[in-house]
DNA sequence: CCCGGATCCTGCTGGC
DNA sequence: TGCCAGCAGGATCCGG
């Protein structure tokens, strides 16, 4: 499942191959993956042809091409990969397209598969909004534009612009378990659940510690933790289990073999060995140490 | 505002 | 071997 690493991975496989190209058109196989774009895919089609890619973006899990014209910035081409989406980058278009390919765009050289097996992921065109601090708009552009569809998201640990001491004021303010917290991506973004628990795991914070309960030097080195483990993640191409996640060329990351806490229930802590618990928590599972991760 | 739960979707896994 | 329930989960929406 893409997380912030696995998004950067492929954000920076895409500016190497389709920077300076231009999309000639566009083909969808799957209407509900432009669900987000407003007229549906034939207004999608229509309004991508003949763009140019002048930048790849991120801001936490979402992505977004700048698109120009006449070499200014025009419009954002914003993607979201969910749970399953995959940009794909082929010199030359493969003869039997990927079973779950939903969005083709033909470029001047190449072309880009959006590939999305469960079709929680989206592309849409969206406005290049000013960003409200007049920083530049994510992790990849220097433009203080930022795609609409990803505006109301707070920015990532990996963005040099991110206000950490705001940040840190902005968790103890709520009553909220930390896990809740790490996951809200108007909270902090590019944080999703294996990193989450391997952040809590590393800092010995129980899941449902209250945001309130943790004191300005806990959840400094909580987020630091967090900070670490996706930059690990990030130099080994991310975590891949299966082929759900891989970078523009198809290939697997290699994180999964250092995670210390995410799916590793019923097996003992790498600290202290005790037994791990996994419990339902938030929708989602949470793996923990009963004993390096006390409730308070 | 705050909080928690339901929802979308597909393919894989496990129980019988 | 077959069938089907259950599970995985990010963002968004909706209820209390």
């Amino acid at each position: 499942m893409p997380e912030l690493p696995e998004v950067e991975t492929i954000r920076a496989g895409l500016a190497e191959y389709v920077i300076g190209r231009r999309i000639q058109r566009a083909e969808v196989l799957r209407d509900r993956s432009v669900r987000r774009h407003e007229g549906g895919p034939e207004a999608f089609c229509a309004q991508v042809a003949g763009l140019e890619i002048q930048a790849v973006a991120r801001r936490g899990k979402f992505l977004w091409l700048v698109l120009a014209v006449d070499g200014e910035p025009f419009t954002a081409l914003a993607a979201h990969l969910g749970m399953s989406g995959q940009f794909i980058y082929h010199s030359v278009a493969p003869e039997q397209p990927h079973k779950h390919l939903r969005v083709r765009l033909y470029l001047d050289e190449g072309v880009l598969d959006f590939i999305d097996q469960r079709t929680f992921g989206y592309l849409a065109l969206s406005e290049l909004a000013p960003t409200s601090d007049g920083l530049p708009g994510g992790v990849g552009s220097d433009l203080p534009l930022v795609s609409a569809i990803a505006a109301h998201i707070s920015r990532d640990l990996l963005d040099p612009a991110l206000d950490r001491t705001g940040l840190v004021a902005r968790i103890r303010a709520k009553n909220v378990a930390i896990k809740r917290l790490l996951l809200d991506q108007n909270v902090v973004s590019g944080v999703g659940n294996i990193y989450a628990d391997e952040a809590l795991w590393r800092a010995q914070i129980h899941y449902a510690t209250p945001g309130s309960a943790l004191n300005e030097a806990e959840l400094a080195e909580l987020l630091e933790h967090a900070a670490a483990v996706m930059g690990s993640a990030l130099e080994q191409g991310g975590t891949s289990f299966d082929a759900l996640y891989v970078n523009v060329n198809g290939e697997s990351g290699y994180f999964a073999h250092s995670l210390n806490a995410y799916g590793r229930g019923g097996e003992p802590c790498y600290c202290c060995g005790t037994i791990m618990k996994r419990i339902p928590f938030a929708g989602r599972s949470s793996t923990f140490c009963p004993k390096c991760q006390r409730k308070k």
